[in-house]
DNA sequence: TATGAATGAGGGTTCATTCAT
DNA sequence: CATGAATGAACCCTCATTCAT
């Protein structure tokens, strides 16, 4: 009478899942893409076949733990858009995915074009920060608060400086000051 | 006394030592740092021992890149350090840093801290293209034309982020587009 | 006294037993012996731990896809060693055999010495499929209608060939023809 | 002026690619085509890089061992072809194959379709062992000394047949029984 | 008893570096 | 000095088997 419907995943799979997935995000984050699968598996505490089996690639473990990250931040993109200001919720949002990126040094390489494609890997995933962003700027050109011109892509390229490990991670300042920089730089003349 | 006073290099091994760079130069731009050493040997046309000989790591070749470029800026940066508008010079300079990165996609790699350490390359090798800078800034922010509180490493994040793949190395405007936000953000209030 | 009475298997490990061996034979068949238990699992419509518990390893699943068929063999060559001509029930049985293990994929791997052993896994089982063949064949030779000298392991060897996968398994014509040759050759002079 | 035509290999190379190759023709003989590459390089006393570097693959290295048999045995059938009798010729040939690969448990694989594709590997590499017993067959049917119907194909599964595990390597008089057996089939009726 | 997630050894291959030629 | 073959550790991935649920 059940058939063969996909059941929901054993409790133990899940936290195993969760387990990878916060070692590998910490991992990446650390260490860069090419920290080995197997470290990753140490880190979780879990063999390696274990990693494999949720995540059949290397890269696909990469992509969702871009993905987790992704889905707080579309969440949070959305609200942003409801607001009243675009200007406000675009520079919000640009920041929030500075400090979100920050000491992400898998991320950051991603981005550099070493490793992995960040953009197929989202895509792969169906999650759209990218969108989310793409939208918030075209909402803030059209009102005003960032000059024309400015294509999505300049707006990416000018993030991952803000990104760049020259930034002190622990230095909150200097990541708000080139946040800052960038700001004043995109709004309009 | 006869012992091993340094002899000057044959002319053979010259020669090929600027073959490897020219063609270690090509292939980290085109292919990024993860370009196997045995592929730069077969494009510089030597054995892969000639390229160890001269450069005894990878990570010593690349410096070597570096380098390279770097004596070229390092005298562009002193020919500017000359002129008499500090704010226009360090703003010259900085665009021709980034031009001159553009396209390399090594040189990106490893601003976002892919593979090697950027910096400890060039002091390795005793450049100073970052000192060059860091002295441009500083005259630029003691004329005003730069505002107070930003770093010399901000300025190196901001440069990374002009030169992200993001920005399309064929397009000359989308890459001048970034320059100008950067610059005008740069700008003192 | 209560221990443990060889009790009778419950209906539905019966029924599942009977659905990994289905599956298995037609994934030997199909893939060869290469084929991952996970996959025979899969076809079945069980997890793999089913598997394993009816079949401890998979060397002993081959074994039982054997098994299964050759209890059906046996019985047909006692039938045939009831009647009159021997000579006619060993080639009979021969060709029988070859027309069962025809589009064998994992029987032919078997024979040729890939992956497991085929003779110890019908032993494991007891199965005597090959004692039949053996007895057929020393009737056929008494009788003169096979040539004196081969002995049973040639024949095996023969049938082998039959079996090789050069056969083209829709060209019935083929596998008939090269049962003809070893026939013919297995005759008296 | 010697400019860059292929240089002959180096000595030690050479030696190398002939220990690689005698050891894994031993290997794959021996213990099948599952063997690891890595016992192969440890039978050979060279490094697994050794190996990869003179066959790139696996498959690779099989096919070589192949070939390097067939280089002997193409010269073997055309001077077969040259002689007057061309159902003695095709016979000699054929039970030349055979003893060729007698003990040769990966070949028997390959032939039974486990493992690399045999046709493929000969191709691949340019050997026409299979073109040249074409023909001995061909030749030997024309002039009536096989019986017409009998295709190429047949003949290749005959062969593995001969070529089965099952026929005591140690055991010569096994093997030309066998042998006989399928010539006597395969004559005209 | 059934499940399928977990295991981890082992697979083939790559590549920076060394060293005999 | 130049060469390029040799090295072998390390990589990612597969899969037969075990065991908690």
């Amino acid at each position: 009478m059940t058939g063969k419907p996909p059941r929901a995943p054993r409790a133990d799979a899940r936290r195993n899942r969760a387990l990878v997935l916060r070692a590998a995000a910490e991992a990446f984050a650390t260490d860069g893409l090419s920290v080995p699968v197997h470290e990753i598996a140490r880190r979780a505490g879990v063999g390696t076949g274990t990693v494999s089996r949720h995540f059949p690639t290397k890269e696909s473990l990469f992509a969702a733990v871009l993905l987790d990250r992704m889905a707080v931040l579309t969440a949070r993109a959305d609200a942003l858009a409801a607001t009243e200001d675009p200007g406000a919720a675009f520079f919000a949002f640009f920041a929030e995915l500075i400090h979100e990126g920050t000491d992400h040094r898998g991320l950051a390489e991603s981005l550099a074009g070493a490793g992995f494609d960040i953009e197929s890997a989202a895509v792969e995933a169906g999650s759209d920060v990218s969108g989310r962003l793409h939208a918030l700027l075209k909402a803030a050109q059209d009102a005003g608060a960032v000059r024309d011109g400015i294509t999505f892509a300049d707006v990416k390229a000018l993030m991952s400086g803000c990104l760049a490990r020259e930034v002190d991670p622990a230095d909150t300042g200097a990541r708000d000051r080139v946040i800052a920089v960038v700001r004043d730089g995109l709004r309009a003349t």
